[in-house]
DNA sequence: ATAGGGTTAG
């Protein structure tokens, strides 16, 4: 098995210390949150849901199958007459003629979700008679960032920048957001200082929005208030959202004296009142925290009463609502809800959301009241909302996790009719559940369904059903979904550790020299002093403590025979390309190999960084 | 015709 994240990792490093933003400081590399399907912290749960959100706006990602397009060496690095002027990026009027043109045909490329192709077309055209604009380029990182592809989107930005192309704000912009997904606050925050020092321009609002609700997001909320200081100090206006990501921040840090200080704030900056309704719902929900709950009911009165001033969006609303049904007052949620529908007129004024649904089922469900909760949820489409695989999820665990099972498969019988496709986290709950209601063979179902649908499977979710297998004592059974999956996820070595247990709890000595076998294969996992003598420990129940040598003897063989082989096909063809004249041929056979490494990975680390010929 | 405003549930 390839060795997919420690090489993507590595990768990433080299990308980013030869980035021209980060040349000065070597620090560890960003550390991608790949997409996993069990989250350690609310934090990773909520960088996944920002990122499905930008998600949506593009087709969902298929496959990715589009073939690996050759690519070849860089040119020697350009020498300018100056190197350290900053270069001030195009104006928008650069975008007109062919330049245009080109726009609009990556723009297509993009909307068809082929963004390897808008990422080459890109790069091929930095040195044809047509240069891409640094708006085409951010169409593209922008993409890349909405489909997680970061590798893709520091090889693209290293590369535009090494061709001269100037970024701008948006550009930084893209990066900043990049970082801060990726859960690197640091490397941000440099990124940022850099910005400040060198660009010949200035952030924008939006660079502000950006670095403080993503240092919010990261646990950096000292940080974030600092830059909202700074900002006041460059002349920019903190607005109420930056104050509501801050009031998040210290919600998030049980800290409610630090939102009324920001309400305070926000309140005097704009003249004694806030009109925009996004920050209500934090303030609420700080007095409840401190047990005030008069307080809290007085300002819910004074957001939504008859005379009120404040401008509510189905957001700003549903925040309060949330406040509402977290706090023991659910019957107030209900009124609120009821007279968001009323007010609910789209194309008009629109205060009702799928976030409505989600907040008012999960009041629903906190109440006990699980029927009224699928009730709701159903006349979502009523209202011209219409659920998807999240809201979808989160009503099938809360009836899971309250004996309903049987309610919850029905729910998820009634995804494909909705056009909602379901997700690993779908099966992995159902599994689970069909294991505590006793129905193995329906929980193993579930689990075959991910890998059946073309999702990912996790690792995660994989150890949970070898274990509850393994539990019933069906260690066959165990065994061969080790088989059938060990292809496909990158295996731990205490999964490994796992199944020969099993295997050696019922005596299977020849099955643990299998999976003793598949480890050697794994390049992914070495085989240390530890793991080979917990494994004689296994053998040496049996007495067959010696069969492990032998298994590693033959392994080594074999590896010696491959490699005898491929030197003697390595020698065969520089005979023949000498005959032929030039490199191509070499590049071409490294590049098949890197693209069959990249295949097994099934990573979406294609971050493949070479540049296109200069000239022709 | 390049970023970006917010919410809620994994």
């Amino acid at each position: 098995m390839a060795l997919s994240k420690p090489s993507f990792l590595t990768h990433l490093k080299t990308l980013t210390g030869s980035h021209h933003l980060l040349r000065h400081h070597a620090p560890a590399p960003p550390v991608v949150a790949l997409r996993s399907l069990s989250f350690a912290t609310p934090e990773e749960a909520a960088a996944e849901r920002r990122r499905r959100k930008r998600r949506l706006r593009i087709e969902p990602p298929l496959s990715s199958s589009s073939a690996t397009r050759p690519q070849s060496q860089p040119p020697k690095p350009q020498s300018p007459q100056n190197p350290n002027a900053p270069k001030l990026p195009e104006h928008i009027s650069a975008l007109s003629g062919n330049r245009l043109n080109l726009h609009n045909r990556i723009l297509t490329l993009i909307r068809e979700n082929d963004l390897e192709e808008a990422a080459l077309f890109t790069r091929h055209s930095i040195y044809s008679n047509c240069r891409p604009t640094i708006f085409t380029v951010n169409a593209v990182l922008n993409a890349q960032l909405r489909q997680s592809k970061y590798s893709d989107l520091l090889s693209l930005d290293r590369f535009i920048t090494q061709a001269g192309v100037a970024p701008n704000i948006i550009t930084h912009n893209l990066i900043f957001q990049m970082y801060l997904d990726c859960r690197k606050p640091d490397t941000a925050m440099e990124h940022y200082k850099q910005l400040i020092n060198d660009a010949p321009f200035n952030p924008s609002p939006t660079t502000y929005r950006i670095l403080i609700k993503g240092l919010v997001d990261n646990n950096k909320l000292e940080r974030a208030m600092e830059l909202k200081e700074e900002m006041t100090v460059k002349g920019f206006v903190s607005d109420p959202i930056i104050y509501h990501y801050l009031m998040v921040g210290c919600l998030k840090n049980s800290d409610p004296d630090g939102v009324f200080k920001l309400f305070e704030e926000l309140k005097e900056k704009l003249g004694g009142a806030v009109e925009d309704g996004v920050v209500y719902g934090s303030l609420i929900k700080g007095y409840f925290i401190r047990g005030m709950e008069e307080e809290a009911m007085k300002f819910y009165e004074q957001t939504v009463g008859d005379n009120s001033e404040v401008k509510m969006s189905a957001i700003a609303y549903n925040s309060v609502l949330d406040a509402l049904c977290k706090n023991g007052k659910f019957d107030e949620a209900l009124v609120l809800f009821d007279r968001m529908i009323k007010e609910h007129s789209p194309p008009r004024r629109l205060t009702l959301n799928l976030g409505s649904f989600n907040v008012i089922v999960d009041g629903y469900c906190t109440e006990g009241r699980f029927r009224d909760a699928v009730e709701i949820f159903e006349k979502m489409g009523d209202y011209r909302c219409s659920p998807d695989t999240l809201s979808f999820n989160n009503l099938i665990e809360q009836l899971c996790n309250n004996g309903m099972l049987a309610e919850a498969e029905d729910l998820y019988g009634s995804m494909g009719d909705k056009g909602v496709s379901p997700d690993e986290f779908t099966y992995g709950l159902l599994m689970d559940y069909c294991f505590k209601g006793n129905r193995p063979d329906d929980a193993a179902g579930y689990f075959r369904k991910i890998v059946e649908s073309g999702l990912r499977p996790n690792i995660v979710v994989y150890n949970r059903l070898v274990d509850e297998l393994v539990k019933l004592g069906k260690i066959e059974e165990a065994n061969s979904y080790f088989d059938m999956m060990v292809k496909k996820i990158k295996m731990e070595a205490s999964s490994y550790r796992f199944i020969i247990k099993a295997l050696s709890e019922s005596g299977k000595v020849d099955e643990i020299l299998n999976v003793v076998n598949t480890l050697l294969d794994d390049d992914g996992i070495e085989f240390t002093e530890e793991l080979q003598e917990f494994v004689r420990g296994e053998l040496r129940k049996e007495d067959r403590e010696g069969d492990l040598a032998k298994v590693m003897e033959e392994k080594e063989r074999v590896k010696a025979e491959a490699k005898a082989a491929e030197a003697q096909k390595r020698s065969a063809k520089a005979a023949v390309s000498s005959l032929l004249s030039s490199k191509l041929f070499g590049n071409k056979e490294g590049e098949k190999e890197s693209a069959e490494n990249e295949m097994q990975s099934g990573q979406e680390d294609t971050g493949k960084t070479a540049l296109p010929e200069s000239n022709p």
